[in-house]
DNA sequence: TCAATATTCTCATTTTTTGAGAATAATTAT
DNA sequence: ATAATTATTCTCAAAAAATGAGAATATTGA
């Protein structure tokens, strides 16, 4: 290992389950030389990526803090993401928790989350939880709209005899067809996922505006109206995104002036 | 500049005023090779730091909501004070946010903050903003439970004539002395900020909880109250830090298994 | 289609990083 | 208090990797 592959070794040694680590404890899950990991450590806590907790034992750092601020401001969709799902939750009228979502590697990644005041569960996916492709309403709607080769290159070719993929591919293709995808207990037991595309060719932008609120609570014409909700905040989201990326940005203009 | 310096000098290129850099203007900026930003920002896309918006434009990336996640679950500081805030907010009863904040370099950064339900101004503290050390309660209460040598270097030591200093350090005494500080349009003209220390010196924390209020609508007695409020809110946060972090961590554990 | 721009690639050179172990500091146990 | 253990920094030569210049290629916009 070496160079910045280090660094993001570090790094992904904290999680949930052990947010806390001495210099010797990583140097013995990475296999590398503590002097080494001393350096390493030493410079992601210059930078904030770490932070020395008492007794030399280190934790995530408040860069991250600093950066998801700054991320939170600036990103086109997570901004326009806020309002809308500010409004949805607001006129779902019914417990709910509304979710802005992207590809992230090769998972789905809730970006802007908001639930309704009196919500009392909680669902799986939530802002910065890397989540499965290929269930939940959330994803199968990112899935459904991917090119073509990307899609391939995410869940495999499709083969002969995979029933599984084949129906996978089958649900895929209606959800494109429906523009909408709703589920329940796919990813919480006794939750109904219900999420729309969020589709901006011109930017390359694949998310999805979801919904999840207690299964047993919805009736028919509940569950119509709550899709109608998501399918249209979701577009209006993308128009809204539309609007805002379309022009030249800031930052572009002034470089091409730069060049001038 | 080399090695993780790029890095680092990269990322810091995205503020709130530039969100969007392309790579030839990366290079301009930085006055390095264009060929070594784009291999620098192609390890940044590669573990999530960077994303590949449309058209060549680079923004901040999704990982930072991933690791910002992961630290609102694990650090011990950001989950005591999730719980503090919210029963402050609620027991303040008149528009406010609360806050809390730490030490980040030489600024001071709030790690977590509410807001009450009806509030409709904004604080210029908030989650991730990295902020002045010598004004606003919230910085100066943590200034005051510096260790000397530490303050020290942050503002300088004593020099005879500086006025300016010299009302500071009697600032910082006195706040040492009445155990919370008060201030009013220090930093956001109309809002008054009340702030108490956390201060756990076995484990190196020293922060501080604040509640930022419209400074029209306190009376003496409203304000005796919140000052107690947030008083009582901080040592509470405090004593639960000493409970949580005072046996030794799950990892420090294994890690001391192992070696045995 | 052509021109301009963005991006990747190549490779010799320079600069870092690396790891082993010594030296030192800090903790803990006795 | 002292010794023993553990953590951390330091040193240095060897190895590896990053660098930059420019060529080659791909992409984009007119």
């Amino acid at each position: 290992m070496a160079g910045f592959a280090r660094f993001q070794a570090v790094l992904r040694l904290f999680d949930e389950k052990a947010s806390a680590w001495t210099v010797p404890a990583m140097s013995d899950a990475l296999g590398v030389p503590a002097s080494t990991v001393y350096r390493t450590v030493r410079d992601l806590v210059a930078v904030g990526f770490l932070e020395a907790a008492h007794e030399s034992v280190y934790r995530l750092g408040s860069a991250f803090i600093e950066y998801d601020r700054l991320l939170r401001l600036t990103d086109p969709l997570v901004a326009a993401g806020r309002g809308a799902l500010h409004d949805v939750v607001a006129q779902a009228n019914t417990p709910c928790v509304a979710l802005l979502s992207r590809l992230y590697n090769d998972q789905v990644m809730c970006v802007v989350d908001e639930a309704a005041r009196e919500t009392s569960f909680r669902s799986s996916y939530e802002r910065g939880r890397p989540m499965p492709l290929t269930q939940g309403a959330t994803s199968k709607v990112i899935l459904a709209h991917l090119p073509p080769r990307q899609l391939n290159r995410l869940i495999g070719a499709p083969k002969d005899g995979d029933t599984r993929h084949a129906a996978l591919r089958r649900d895929l293709a209606s959800i494109r067809k429906n523009g909408f995808c709703a589920t329940a207990s796919e990813i919480d037991a006794g939750l109904a996922g219900i999420a729309a595309p969020v589709i901006v060719r011109e930017a390359g932008i694949i998310a999805s505006l979801s919904l999840v609120a207690d299964d047993s609570r919805l009736d028919e014409s509940q569950r119509r109206r709550l899709v109608l909700l998501v399918v249209s905040a979701a577009s209006l989201v993308a128009e809204e995104l539309r609007y805002v990326l379309t022009p030249p940005t800031i930052v572009e203009q002034r470089h091409k002036m730069v060049k001038q």
